[in-house]
DNA sequence: AAGAGAGTTCAGAATTTTCTGAACTTTCTC
DNA sequence: GAGAAAGTTCAGAAAATTCTGAACTCTCTT
């Protein structure tokens, strides 16, 4: 695949606990199923799972050579992760290439990803929504009873939706109540 | 049957108002946009749109007939909506078909639709997380520290995903302050 | 018990999404 | 300026998802 190791170094970090550790994996692993949970390409967690696993910043080679990727792929994906703020380039002077950390605010996380996601789709549905009812006029009044109310359902929907984001980072913000101390250290936001 | 269905009738409801009206399309057409934005087969949206703009609970041929789609679509769709809550059959005394109304509690729908789709996977990620923490043990201190830092965000994020469901159900659950009246009435739980 | 109606299942087709790899742009180094 | 390093882009390949249609099951009717 890539020109590797022009040198014979074996492995660029300490050799049991570096690229390829148990923990990288059941991390990559893990955040593999997560992005599925949101829909989200495999690669896509798995970019973000090695980054989250490794404690220094990241290169896109780096990734392509620990997933086995594309660097198409990684390029794309990262990409992605950026743009709904998941993860966030560092720039060290002397050095030409970007490194990526791991956005590690889940209020943060979840902002970028939900604003991504559901809300242009939100946005769109208000417009239309609009312009429903009058079609209603050509039902026989009993019938069209019946679906005024469900308009308004959807209006009713349409404005808690509206409400909810906000109301969740609002949860997500707070610190949890109960938990040991040691739990909230520089964490979150 | 009842007889009264083999007669020649041309539509089973008013030519202007029923299947295939502006009102129709509008709503599947809404449904759809809303079913992508929650990653689901577009066929299920429209099911539950058609559904949805119909004043009657329609049957599985209905919808076949309605949306133009085959019957194992309609069939699995149908069978996803109710898993996840959003569509119920109904039978009447004396008419073999079932016929399906859709579910118009918002609170319902999202219980439904997130038991579904997110909670096994967090399910699955709180057992994999016990076993994460004795893979860092390989690491040299200083990386190690960083390292643990995140495992515990990472626990702390599993805690708030845990509460925020109920907390979310709570706020749809609460009517919207402030609306005008006619918003209420009836459409939710 | 034969037949019709209602609905499910599932193998393969069609479609959509994701990934790859090679060509390309840009920026830095010598 | 030539060459190399870093990263992007995008056409086509590969993989995953969704849809169809025909065969099948089950139940009710006569």
């Amino acid at each position: 695949m890539n020109g590797a190791a022009e040198s014979q170094v074996p492995l660029p970090e300490s050799a049991a606990a570096g690229a390829g550790s148990a923990w990288e994996r059941e991390v990559v692993d893990f955040y593999i199923h997560l992005a599925q949970a949101f829909s989200l390409p495999k690669s896509v967690g798995a970019i973000f799972g090695v980054l989250f696993a490794s404690p220094r910043p990241l290169s896109l080679d780096d990734i392509v050579e620990r997933l086995s990727i594309s660097k198409g792929s990684a390029s794309s994906g990262l990409k992605l992760l950026q743009r709904v703020g998941a993860v966030q380039p560092t720039y060290e002077p002397g050095d030409r290439r970007t490194r990526y950390v791991p956005e590690m605010s889940i209020r943060r996380l979840l902002t970028g990803l939900l604003q991504e996601t559901v809300t242009p789709h939100l946005r769109r549905g208000a417009e239309q929504l609009e312009s429903l009812a009058p079609l209603l006029d050509e039902y026989p009044p009993e019938e069209r009873k019946v679906l005024a109310a469900r308009l308004r359902a959807l209006n009713t929907w349409q404005g808690k939706a509206k409400r909810l984001l906000p109301f969740v980072l609002g949860f997500l913000g707070r610190p949890l109540r109960r938990a040991k101390a040691a739990s909230e250290s520089g964490t979150d936001a």
